[in-house]
DNA sequence: CAACGTCATAGGGAAACCCTATGAAAGGAG
DNA sequence: CTCCTTTCATAGGGTTTCCCTATGACGTTG
């Protein structure tokens, strides 16, 4: 039993023609008859049922293609591992992580990683949590950091992280008490993110919110950075939301008052990673220390 | 990258050396050297740091070992499953089964699967469940049933079944009342499967149970079937344990009185299968018969 | 009935896997 | 420090696997 045997079966019973299997495999048709005869000899046992025009799994190839597809899936994460770290040395690793990133001790995750690790070059792509998600779901990287809810098909997702959502506003009447979702609705909003908009997780709970109260949400201005909107607030033109990482930061003028909502709001920042994927080793290095910092800010609150 | 390859580089990095490995797979050492260096060269990368006497794997060769043991488990499983399925006709499949398998409807189990497949002889292996679990483990036989609790290392194990243990002796007045572990340790028992002992799930729940108590069960007779238990206990020379299915059934002298134990107490019947292991197609078929018929009896009451 | 699509086989070439023999290098023992 | 032992690497040769093109057999389709 060869591993070019196990392929050409797989593609074989996955595509229903040795002819098919061929195409895929870049081969002869020829070469795919021989290697599925070499394993049936092997075994003295007939993997299919031929036919013209027709491909039919016996018992034996049912029984065999568990296994086979394993096995032809493991090498391949195999080779995919060692080009992955023949990629390290003097290559580059890419981690996703929230755009503020910087609120939650993670803006010295580059020097952190750098300082232990100093002949593995990284780089940390700043994205909207949406598409870090789709990024690893797509295998453009390998992990990242997102804030919940994000579309989670194929994805394996820790959550490491709650933070309250708040309402900020320079008026300080409109922060006497928690904000409901009615009201919140009403108010004259600046959001940021707009790139990503209703993608965006934040946003994403608070639209889910006002539809089940049958509103919807309609920003008045939208804006590409928390810092925008905050400066936007500080003069009284409308109010936003912001995590209170970023609300205790020095990002946040002085001036802006925040209440929680009245059905308190949170961000979850969760690890997402390609379900069954292994991590190379210097992306799961800076994934366990990303982790670490988040927790040691969360320890400090 | 082969199989060969493979293989070749899970057992130099598990055996600790090419000379190892070599004497495992049963060729030449020049030819463990040639694989591996075939394989390194592929990715142009080492996958061991050698020395004289030692070989250390290098990040690479830690980043493909999980890879390649997985491909080369799955590829021994594949082939395994065909000889399994060679084997089905003509051949025999072979299940573990409680003891006192017939209190639990599972007597004609034999005959209910020769029905649907008579092409597939069967041979059930009627033992203790600590053995059923340990030949399980070792892959001498795919499957069983036993009683938890059972020492479940490379146990996929799958609960189907409570059953409750009662106390049963011949005088009522040791069972006016559900008895407590005190009482049990101070009666006079006999218990059944002498040959097993103390590695009887029931017996070791109830060892633990007197052991939390500071107490320790000696029983005054012990027999090998449960039948001769209770007509020792019938002729009032001690009291034991039994299941409620065998309380409820013909084999219980109609004198005899049961009750349950203070804090009740339970034999769980589950299904045992090596993890990770693919049941070949005749044993997941008598498997599936063994647990509907098992729910069957569970339905009954 | 002819044309088409698919699988099987033949024969040949390249690559992988196997061997024995032997040398290089490092560790261990005395 | 020297000698011996153990382990890996390489050479050269033989066998098996994998690849090719060419071509025939067989069943389906129109």
């Amino acid at each position: 039993m060869t591993l070019k045997q196990l392929r050409a079966f797989v593609l074989a019973a996955r595509t229903g023609s040795f002819t098919s299997a061929a195409a895929s495999m870049g081969i002869a048709q020829a070469s795919i008859s021989e290697l599925i005869r070499k394993l049936e000899d092997e075994y003295a046992t007939p993997l299919f049922t031929r036919g013209a025009r027709r491909l039919v799994l016996t018992a034996a190839g049912e029984a065999l293609l568990p296994h086979a597809e394993q096995a032809t899936v493991a090498a391949d994460d195999g080779a995919h591992a060692l080009r992955s770290v023949r990629g390290l040395h003097g290559g580059v690793a890419t981690f996703g992580v929230l755009r503020n990133a910087g609120y939650y001790l993670l803006s010295d995750l580059a020097q952190r990683f750098h300082d232990s690790h100093p002949d593995v070059r990284i780089r940390l792509i700043g994205r909207n949590s949406a598409d870090v998600a789709s990024a690893v779901a797509a295998g453009t990287i390998e992990a990242g950091l997102v804030v919940l809810p994000i579309d989670d098909a194929d994805l394996e997702v820790t959550p490491l992280l709650r933070d309250e959502v708040r309402y900020a506003t320079a008026d300080p009447s409109r922060a006497a008490e928690p904000v409901s979702i009615e009201d919140f609705a009403r108010s004259r909003l600046i959001l940021y993110d707009a790139h990503y908009g209703w993608s965006d997780p934040t946003r994403r709970q608070l639209a889910d919110r006002a539809q089940l109260a049958g509103l919807k949400l309609e920003p008045w201005i939208e804006v590409e950075h928390v810092e925008g909107a905050l400066s936007l607030v500080q003069r009284g033109i409308g109010d936003t939301v912001l995590a209170r990482a970023v609300a205790e930061s020095s990002a946040c003028p002085q001036n802006l008052h925040t209440i929680g909502f009245r059905e308190p709001l949170h961000d979850t920042i969760a690890l997402v990673r390609r379900r069954g994927a292994t991590l190379s080793p210097a992306t799961r290095e800076l994934a366990g220390l990303a982790r670490r910092m988040l927790l040691e800010h969360s320890g400090n609150d």
